[in-house]
DNA sequence: ATGCGCTATATTTGTGTGGATATAACGAAA
DNA sequence: TTTCGTTATATCCACACAAATATAGCGCAT
C-alpha cells in the first residue's frame, strides 16, 4: 500500500514542553556554529524565534543547558553545556528508536 | 526527574498526511453519532473543519472510508465503511504500542 | 575612543488558520 | 408541497503567531 508512518516526540516537564524536535535542531545548530544568531541562520528561522526557543528551554530546565558570552572578541557567542549535549544525544537516540519501532509495526500489518 | 515523553504519529501516502490523530478522532465520532455534523459537535470542532478533515481523508484514500446519504428521514448522515473502521483500529493499536514503547525507553535513561 | 558582532527586547507589520454566518440542495415523511 | 436535519460550500472576519524592523548594551581588539 506504500504507506509511511511518521512521528514527532517531545519531552514534557510539569505538563509543559521541555524539549521537542525544533529545540533539539536549534541546540544542534548552536553546537555547530557557537552562536545563536548563526544557528538561527543555518536552520532558516528568525533570530527572534530562535531566541524564544532557547529561552524556553533554559527557563524550563533546572540545570543549565547553554552558556553565553556577550561582547568581546567576535561579539560573544552561545555554546552548550555537557548536560545540554547529553540531552540532545538522548533525544536523538529515543527518536531514532521510535522511528524504527514504528516501521516494524507498520510492516506487521501490511494486510489492511 | 519527572520527565514525561509524548508523541504524535501519522500515516502518509505519497508524502501527504493520510491519517492523523485528529482525523481518527473525527472518524470515531462519526462512527458513534452516524453524522458528520453531530460528530463535529461531539468533539467541539466546527462543521467546516470537520468537513475539510473528512474531505481530505476521502480524497487521499483509494478505498472509500465513509459513506454518506443526503436528504431523507433525519436529513441523511455519514457512516464508516468496514475499511474505515479497520483503519482506526490499526491506528489506535500502533499508537498505543508507540506510547508504551516510549515510556519504556524513558525508564531506561533515568540517569541523565 | 571607536568598531564590531553578538545577545536582548520592543514594536510594528503580515499572514494563514479557524470561526461565524449565510445559503443551497437533497429526499423521505407527513 | 411543506417541513426537517442533514451534507455541501462560499464569504467575511478575528485572532494568534511569525516575520520584519528598530534599538540598545556588552566587552575585547585595534
Amino acid at each position: 500500500m506504500s504507506f509511511k508512518i511518521k512521528s514527532r516526540i517531545w519531552i514534557e516537564q510539569e505538563d509543559k514542553e521541555f524539549l521537542g524536535e525544533g529545540k533539539v535542531q536549534l541546540l544542534k545548530a548552536i553546537e555547530e556554529t557557537g552562536s545563536l544568531s548563526q544557528a538561527a541562520k543555518s536552520i532558516n528561522i528568525s533570530y527572534k524565534k530562535a531566541w524564544h526557543l532557547m529561552d524556553a528551554v533554559n527557563k524550563s530546565s533546572k540545570k543549565p543547558i547553554t552558556v553565553k558570552s556577550v561582547g568581546g572578541k567576535g561579539g560573544g557567542g552561545t555554546s552548550l553545556t555537557p548536560y545540554g549535549k547529553s540531552l540532545i544525544g538522548v533525544f536523538d537516540e529515543i527518536n531514532k528508536k521510535c522511528w524504527d519501532f514504528l516501521d516494524i509495526q507498520l510492516e506487521k500489518i501490511k494486510n489492511l
